[in-house]
Formats: C-alpha cells, sequence, structure tokens
DNA sequence: CACCATTCAGGATATTTTCCTATATTGCAG
DNA sequence: CTGCAATATAGGAAAATATCCTGAATGGTG
C-alpha cells in the first residue's frame, strides 16, 4: 500500500530519525501539531511499512568490533543455485552488516563489521570455503568520517 | 568511561537492536530479569555512549530513493585543508550516508543514496566541483541483499 | 562467618500511550 | 460562493509504561 506523504509526515519521519525516543507530545510540539494526529499518522506509515523499524545505535568500538571492511566481489558464477548458496551464506553471517549485488563489473560489495584483522580473514576463510568467489577485494576503514541511517527527506 | 557489559547487558542490547519498542517489561521477560535492572543497564549504557541513539529505520523506496551508489574516490590531494574541506562536503550532504577514510589504493569510499541515476550525477558534479579529486568510480546497486544496523554480540 | 558493596524484585507515582469524542478544516459539487 | 461529506484535528480519559524508591538477596572479601 502506497502512503503519500506531506509535509507533516515528514516532519514526523525527521524527528523520528532524529531521536525515536521522545514522547508524542514532544514529537507533536516539534512538528507544530498535536499528539492524536501524530499518533495516527506514525501508526500510518508503520502499517504502510515507510517506517520498518524502530532500533538503537550502538557503538562499534564499545562492543570491540573495531575494524570495519568494505569487500569487493568478483565472481564467475551465476548459476541461481550458487547465487541462493551465497545469499544464504550472507544472510546468516552477523558480521555482514549489509550486502549489496552490483551492476557492472563488480558483483557484489559487502560492509563487514569485526573485531580486527584475524577476525576478517576468518570471516573470510570461512566464506570463500562455502562458496567459490573468483576475486576479492578488501578495504579496510581507517576513519569513519560519517554513518547515518537517516534519509534524506525535502521538508 | 569503558562499560564492561556482562551477558544481561548483551542480552539487552539483542532486544533493543532488534525491536527497541518493547517495554521494559517485555525486555525484562525476554531477558530472564525485571524491569528495574534493565532500566539501570540500559541507562547506564546510554551514559557510557554503548547506545549512542534510538532511531526509526525507513524504507528508502517508499521514500522515492531508489538508487543506493557505493562512490570509490582516489584523490592525489592529501592537503590537511582539501581533506577538511572535502570531509564538510561530505557532512553536509544528507544522501551520503556513510563515508569512511580507507587504508591503500583508494582513499574514501561512500554510500549515497538518491532518487535516481541523475540525481547521482547532480550530486556527483556538485562534489567534484567543491573538491578537487583524481578518479571516481560508482558501483550502483542493483539489489539489497542484506542491511542491518544489528552488531553481532557474543550472546 | 560477618561485613560491605552491588544487584535484584516488586511497588508507588509521574508520565506516556492509546483511544474516544466533539470540533474544525478541507475538498468538492452544485 | 455555499453547503455537504470526508477527513483531520485538539483535548481528555483510561490503560499502560517509565521512573525512582525501598527493602531483600547475592557475592566477593577479610
Amino acid at each position: 500500500m502506497a502512503v503519500r506523504l506531506d509535509a507533516t509526515d515528514r516532519k514526523i519521519l525527521v524527528e523520528l530519525q532524529r531521536d525515536a525516543d521522545q514522547s508524542l507530545d514532544e514529537i507533536a510540539r516539534n512538528v507544530g501539531s498535536s499528539k492524536t494526529p501524530v499518533w495516527n499518522r506514525i501508526r500510518k506509515m508503520r502499517d504502510a511499512g515507510v517506517i520498518r523499524q524502530t532500533t538503537v545505535l550502538l557503538d562499534p568500538d564499545a562492543l570491540g568490533l573495531e575494524a570495519c571492511f568494505f569487500v569487493l566481489i568478483r565472481t564467475s558464477e551465476h548459476e541461481a543455485e550458487w547465487q541462493r548458496r551465497f545469499l544464504e551464506a550472507l544472510r546468516a553471517r552477523p558480521e555482514v552488516l549489509e550486502a549489496h549485488r552490483l551492476a557492472g563489473d563488480i558483483d557484489y560489495i559487502l560492509k563487514v563489521q569485526v573485531a580486527n584483522a584475524r577476525a576478517y580473514d576468518t570471516f573470510y576463510q570461512a566464506l570463500i570455503s562455502e562458496v567459490r568467489v573468483h576475486n576479492v577485494t578488501a578495504l579496510l576503514s581507517m576513519e569513519v568520517i560519517k554513518s547515518t541511517t537517516s534519509l534524506p527527506l525535502k521538508a
């Protein structure tokens, strides 16, 4: 079900992306409305799937996950069965935070968050032993310049 | 202030990452405790910065942001002033969801979420007109295989 | 075993969510 | 422009929840 979002909806989403812990009254004040319409709009956007999840963002360093790798993968395999097993392997591994199938030269990109280079190597060895890939390049993040889950909304 | 996380803390974090809308009683039930210790532990982890933010994850497609690009950037510039301006430019642009400085051959990687290829080109032109970069490769995501903000926690 | 510090469960109160109702607003046909 | 129907709104009542307090339980230590 597609939902047409108006300016108030978008303001609410901006507030929720900024801080989902706010009370309805606070959000209502920030968007210039009252709690009932805000509540109805949030419920509607939840039901429509515009809002997918409320969650908490953790500090990777505080959890000892100090190494972030972007992994570029080329493969010569393109059969359905191989792909199914590859996707399953990625979905099953919690250190894989993102995985995209790409257009062009490089077939897949992964974002992998692990404790250190050794942990990455363990992950890498396990992955390539499970599914054959042609060429893998790992890019190691030295510094997170920016990291947000807030999608841009035309206010 | 570093916090030592025990098994209960990690269970709480797993629950909060899964669904931060749960009531304290629910979380307490799920981790086998009662609401007071859960509440105290959450507050402590918030204060310590382990929990950085409570937020809402939105569906990019529902907002008309149907194109996700990973952008690989090489530059010959490595002066402090250039870098400062480059970081500022990235932080100021809301379509840049992630930006990392990398080790090795490629200097930076960005994750950019936009409406379509045209919008990406607009972003790209604006960026290179603002700061000089040597070489830019854009990888277009065809399919999101996995996308999570949940960091792996040894339960 | 006794002491201290820490963590716990359960309860009291303040706050918030959830839903209802009556009013206001908007879009639209005549 | 006017009146009607559909929709959105503000405010309030009841239920649920967060927040904080108290006293009991626990675990490590001399």
